[in-house]
RNA sequence: GCCCGGAUGGUGGAAUUGGUAGACACACGGGACUUAAAAUCCCGAGGAUCCGCAAGGGUCCGUGCCGGUUCGACUCCGGCUCCGGGCACCA
């Protein structure tokens, strides 16, 4: 006797035993079959999974299981984003060694990702962490060294005095430390960085060519890069050698420019203050600024403020005199680090420049109004009529801006120029639990790379963890102490480790060959295997890794490693996962287990018994106790509801509302078809679902019809545009007709066919999104077949052409009858047809009818006059 | 400030090319089964209003707001409001 009711526990496990002894999801190379990859953004191992991993994790595996059943040759693979700081802190804290504490966590979450029944091929398994893995990330920085693509300079880092650290942007929250809010400072240090910045104009080009990508991340990117077209001016200093360069967009204002304002941090700006009478209120400003500047960088916008330096510059286009500034708001990581201010014409200047009453001479004159320097309360910052411009003048200044540019060339004055905002990667971390940057330091040859013979320079285990005192690599002298590549000297190495970012920069590559030992991937098998067909991921990766993924393969494709210009075709960015919060004014969040109070009479908090704010729906976090526990949640229901919740509830791109009663309701459609299976199963065994030559009533060809409807639909909505909510809709409804159709009981032998073959269709159609109930009931259904290996299910035109139509008869617009017609009706006899009916012909007494209108299959609109 | 999204019942969402707005599900209400409850099953439902003893039927309003195009607008166009996200002194 068979069990009668649903247990998803016993179902799930019987059928990922199979499928990890059958290895169903094992795949290589097949010139045959078309080949499709499909990949998820790894996970960091942090311990488990949370809920926005079974979203994405479920949305793949969709992907993955129908491309499969479409006959495509899948790779869908999964692996650990190993490094980062948590391990360390792990370690600092607990005093667990990071590698230690990394292993077990990828070893659990591995254990709860196969709970979920997802069908990836584990043979092509890797963790970043290994030395197998982070070698090559050794490898291919010592290749970009060579082209020098990578390169040390000193710049500026958030620093911790106390900690001893560099910071990451994200560690400093309002300007101090995260761990112990000592005030973040800037240091200047020597780092290691990728010239990303070769590749800004490919970068940017090239997201015209990714049609499969959403545009929110495309206008990132572009605005990310920031790429400005404009020229680089030579402004002559005044009784003095040299000049200034500015970069200006608006070289079309520059007979405009009234002074010039620069960085605190420029070169020259200490130089053009001595000897004159501001050198003193020079000094303190640029020491003032350096502080201030980058620590609270972002915070606010604050007040324009500035110094003048005592010199001047030549306007070359005036001739004129004018001052040289420093100003607070001018970057010296940008352009040149030196600015033309034009205050009639640019919003910052012209704040500056009343501040500071310096000249505002308008040089743009809009079309439809009269600019006077004095009464101007703002910049004129748009296109106009060129004025005061010398033989420029008249000119539109779209149109004067590309002959300035021209003219200002051919005097030698200067060059047009293009500037990005994207700035070069820099990789230096110095942290443990990386991948060591591969360089000795020889106080004779200086900077040696490792050679390629001695990679990986693997991390020494032994190394204390104490949270202070900068990298713990600095402690271990085997390490540390090396000789010289190239004198056998005394020798030190780079403590420094890579960015993770570099580890996520290429794994979809190593995928294709992961234990290949000869380089990071068998190139052969990524001319198979790439671009990745479908990327899925969240939308915060849109700009940093994308970016990064897309700069490596580029790099990667001139070594001659990969062929492909671009890793990922097709991208989506599944929204969050959300849940309600509540609130209480002085204990902040809190669960929602131990809220007192009930729902109708208002909660109140458990420990002063104030009224609780029921808050907005938030981004699930530990921070606001709203988060809900994967292993839970497939403990309680399996994994196939969790799987078919996140599914059903939003469509993947719009965020997710948990809902402990969705969660329910997804139980329940599944109890419902298992009982519904097995109820009958011994008669739908026994049973063909061979329908040729079958005479079939009115309600079984209805049935039959709404099987091939619901194949076309889901087959679209999965196709298309990924919409599985609506897919699993369909299969809802038509399980819905089903069991309204076997309810009455007469089990006629062209029912329980129709019956069996909507069924087979069902199970087929669901085996993407809940593999175990639709695998189990394959079998109840008398199939020997593998269902994972069955092909997806075709609809037949015939079967799904309708007998009869329903037709919407409206009179001027408004819907008055409805109308029944044979499907092969003409539109004469429906034209009739919607006159005669009586719900529509009481609002046509009395009236002339002045045209008709039919939309064929669908409705028929009767304007009446007037 | 600039750029990109979004706004539809009590809730999540559907309506794919301009053609019956609210599929599917949740929550809710009523009923059946039960000693009872749970589970399950059946029925109902956008709002307002009218007609009828009743089953049922009718009318008007309704997709953030205002206007436009059209026989017909959730869908297209113009102008706003609010919410979310990204960037933010980038010269």
């Amino acid at each position: 006797m068979v069990e009668e009711r649903y247990h998803p526990q016993e179902i799930e496990e019987k059928w990922q035993r199979i499928w990890e002894e059958q290895k169903s999801f094992r795949i290589a190379e097949d010139s045959s079959r078309p080949k499709y990859y499909v990949l998820e953004m790894f996970p960091y191992p942090s311990g488990r999974i949370h809920m926005g991993h079974v979203r994405n994790y479920s949305i793949g595996d969709v992907v993955a299981r129908y491309k499969r059943m479409r006959g495509y040759n899948v790779l869908h693979p999964m692996g650990w984003d190993a490094f980062g700081l948590p391990a360390e802190n792990a370690a600092i804290e607990r005093g667990v060694h990071p590698e230690s504490w990394t292993q077990e966590n990828i070893l659990y979450m591995k254990t709860q990702l196969k709970r979920m029944g997802l069908s990836y091929d584990w043979e092509r398994e890797l963790a970043t962490c290994e030395p197998e893995y982070y070698r090559w990330n050794q490898w291919i920085f010592l290749q970009l060294y060579k082209r020098a693509l990578a390169y040390k300079k000193s710049s500026s880092v958030n620093w911790c005095p106390s900690c001893k650290t560099v910071l990451a942007n994200e560690q400093v929250i309002e300007g101090v430390c995260w761990r112990c809010e000592t005030p973040v400072m800037q240091k200047e240090l020597e780092q290691w960085f990728f010239r990303i910045t070769a590749y800004a104009d490919e970068l940017l080009q090239d997201l015209d060519r990714l049609e499969g990508w959403p545009d929110k991340v495309l206008t990132m990117q572009r605005n990310w890069i920031g790429k400005s077209i404009g020229a680089e001016i030579l402004f002559p200093l005044v009784d003095r050698e040299g000049a200034l360069r500015v970069f200006t967009t608006r070289q079309d204002t520059v007979y405009g420019a009234t002074f010039l304002s620069l960085a605190a941090e420029h070169p020259l700006a200490l130089e053009l203050c001595r000897g004159t009478s501001q050198e003193k209120t020079v000094k303190e400003f640029v020491e003032r600024i350096r502080e201030v500047n980058q620590a609270r960088r972002g915070e606010e916008e604050g007040e324009k403020e500035g110094v003048f330096t005592g010199s001047y510059c030549e306007n070359p286009f005036t001739g004129e005199k004018i001052p040289i500034y420093l100003a607070n708001f001018v970057l010296m990581e940008y352009g040149t680090g030196a600015v033309m201010a034009v205050p009639a014409h640019d919003q910052r200047d012209f704040e500056f420049a009343k501040m500071y009453r310096l000249p505002i001479r308008v040089v743009i004159q809009p079309k439809d109004a009269l600019l006077k320097p004095g009464e101007m309360t703002e910049a004129y910052v748009d296109e106009g009529i060129m004025i005061g411009s010398g033989p420029f003048s008249g000119l539109p200044s779209d149109e004067g801006r590309v002959k300035v540019a021209l003219f200002l060339e051919e005097k030698g004055w200067g060059k047009q120029d293009i500037r990005y905002r994207l700035r070069d990667w820099g990789i230096s971390r110095q942290r443990y639990w990386g991948t060591p940057i591969p360089i000795i330091y020889c106080d004779k040859c200086g900077i040696v790379p490792v050679p390629e013979n001695d990679l990986p320079v693997t991390l020494p285990r032994n190394v204390p963890f104490t949270g202070k005192g900068g990298s713990p690599l600095l402690e271990n002298r085997p390490f540390l102490e090396v000789s010289c590549p190239k004198c056998r000297g005394v020798a030190r190495r780079e403590t420094d480790t890579m960015d993770t970012f570099v580890d996520s920069s290429w794994y979809f590559l190593r995928y294709v060959s992961a234990k290949f030992d000869s380089a990071p991937f068998d190139s052969m098998k990524a001319n198979y295997w790439m671009p990745v067909d479908q990327y899925i991921g969240g939308v915060e990766h849109a700009v940093l890794h994308l970016l990064y993924a897309r700069f490596f393969t580029k790099a990667l494709r001139d070594l001659g490693l990969a062929k492909v210009d671009e890793p990922f075709t097709n991208l989506l960015t599944q929204g969050m996962v959300c849940k309600e919060t509540y609130r209480c004014e002085q204990h902040d969040w809190l669960f929602p287990g131990e809220l007192a109070g009930s729902e109708r009479e208002g909660w109140r908090c458990p420990r002063c018994n104030r009224p609780v704010e029921k808050g907005r729906v938030e981004k699930m976090s530990k921070s606001r106790n709203n988060v809900v526990d994967p292993e839970e949640l497939i403990a309680a229901y399996g994994a196939d509801t969790a799987r078919l919740f996140t599914l059903f509830a939003a469509p993947p791109e719009k965020d997710l509302e948990w809902s402990a009663q969705g969660v329910e309701g997804a139980y329940r459609f599944l109890t419902r078809l298992w009982r519904f299976v097995i109820q009958h199963r011994e008669i739908l065994a026994a049973a063909t679902s061979d329908l040729s030559q079958m005479e079939l009533s009115a309600d079984l060809r209805n049935l039959r019809r709404l099987t091939h409807r619901t194949i076309k639909k889901v087959t679209e909505d999965i196709e298309t545009r990924f919409h599985f909510n609506t897919a699993i809709a369909a299969i809802m409804e038509l399980f819905n007709a089903v069991s309204s159709c076997a309810k009455d009981g007469s089990e006629s032998d062209g029912e329980i066919r129709v019956i069996k073959g909507a069924l087979e269709a069902m199970i087929v159609l669901l085996c993407p999104f809940v593999p175990h109930v639709a695998s189990e009931l394959w079998e109840c259904l008398g199939q020997q077949t593998a269902l994972e290996g069955v092909p997806w299910p075709a609809y037949s035109k015939e079967a799904m052409e309708e007998e009869k139509l329903l037709i919407v008869v409206q009179v001027d617009g408004r819907v008055r009858g409805k109308i029944t017609v044979p499907a092969d009706a003409s539109g004469e006899f429906i034209e009739e047809e919607a006159l005669a009916d009586p719900k529509v012909r009481r609002f046509l007494t009395g009236k002339e009818i002045q045209k008709v209108i039919q939309v064929p299959r669908r409705l028929v609109n009767i304007v009446l006059e007037g």
